[in-house]
RNA sequence: GCCUCUGUAGCUCAGUUGGUAGAGCAGGGGACUGAAAAUCCCCGUGUCGUUGGUUCGAUUCCGACCGGAGGCA
């Protein structure tokens, strides 16, 4: 018997950390962040992380698990991610996964989709000065001669992908798109219950307008001053890639007036949650609610009715 | 008041030696199998300020007018 798991997922801004909480409270249960970013400590407001008093009221899992400069991966997320749904299912608590990043759900719901051989530091740095010396279409062309089946579904501009199916190849001995077709549907280890939450884009973007502006009282540029002081925001850090930072940036060097500042964080955070909502409208296993027009607390028992039927 | 520059896509601007126009950003759609808040792909008709004139044909040349910027008084 699977266990069975809560997870709540939709664009950011859509209120998934409220209705995780208040179905955490309903559901005996506790919750697991899946957030690429929420796992880096010092990265608060800027992650919309649950605050200290949410924290004390449910118990959390996966924030704050390391500074803002080391990588973090899928699959290390896969592995953080069993063990807390072991400890809180030991306890008979409800895990309640919540969060925006669908890669991060992707490996927990389908983990022998990455049964690809881990990155490899040395050989991923020596891959991305060949492509500095060469150029993106010959690092392409290189795949397309180990790997044709890889190279036909990845753009050659898309170096990151390209750089990461090599690497596959070379480490491995095998090509990605053999072991990426060896990857089952329906090999999850859990019982899970996928919900996602949908706005029409024009409202989502104008939560994310308030949101952001109420990030800002709260001490974002702060926040961001000490990440930066910290040397974390360099361009290729993680925090340096991080929508709420990067964006002030400009701000805090004398470089641009704030409203310019926030006016790129607004769009940026657009931009997105249209990508999250493209990601998850392409998965089969979400079971949306329709938000627009609904009050919270009929959100939360339209999502507790889904899951208590299964 | 006079002179100069300027008015082209939601924004910033190219351009057409006269044959009705194209970039970046924004916006829209999509992809994504160990970096994912990342990375990448596709999508551009707009009274070319208004109005007369020249012309087979004007957004392009000329005039007037209306905006905007600067200069001289």
């Amino acid at each position: 018997m699977k266990p069975r798991i809560l997870c709540i997922v939709g664009p950011t801004a859509s209120g998934k950390s409220g209705l995780a909480l208040a179905l955490a409270k309903r559901l005996d249960g506790e919750i697991v962040s899946c957030d690429s970013m929420q796992v880096y400590r010092g990265m608060d407001i800027g992650t919309a992380k649950a605050t200290a008093a949410e924290q004390a009221e449910i118990p959390h899992h996966l924030l704050n698990l390391i500074e803002p400069n080391v990588p973090f991966s899928a699959a290390d997320f896969a592995s953080a991610a069993e063990i807390a749904v072991r400890k809180i299912t030991a306890r008979g608590k409800l895990p309640v996964f919540c969060g925006g990043t669908g890669l991060y759900l992707d490996s927990l719901l389908r983990p022998t989709a990455y049964a690809a051989p881990p990155p490899d530091p040395a050989l991923r740095a020596s891959l991305a000065a060949k492509l500095e010396e060469v150029g993106a279409q010959v690092m392409h062309d290189a795949l397309a001669a180990l790997d044709p089946a890889a190279a036909a579904s990845i753009h050659p501009n898309n170096t990151k992908r390209v750089l990461r199916a090599l690497e596959i190849c070379i480490s491995s001995g095998r090509t990605k798109s053999e072991l990426d077709a060896e990857s089952v549907e329906g090999d999850c280890r859990y019982d899970a219950c996928v919900l996602g939450l949908r706005w029409p884009r024009e409202l989502l973007n104008a939560r994310i307008d308030v949101r952001v502006d109420a990030m800002l009282d709260e001490g974002l540029l702060d926040e961001t001053a000490r990440l930066l002081a910290a040397g974390f925001l360099a361009p290729g850090t993680t925090a340096g890639q991080a929508i709420g930072y990067k964006e002030l940036v400009p701000y805090l060097r004398g470089e641009e007036p704030l409203s310019q500042s926030v006016e790129r964080l607004k769009i940026s955070t657009h931009r997105y949650a249209k990508r999250q909502m493209t990601w998850f409208g392409a998965k089969d296993y979400v079971r949306w609610i329709d938000c627009a027009d609904r009050n919270f607390e009929e959100i939360v028992n339209i999502a507790a009715d889904l899951f208590i039927r299964g």
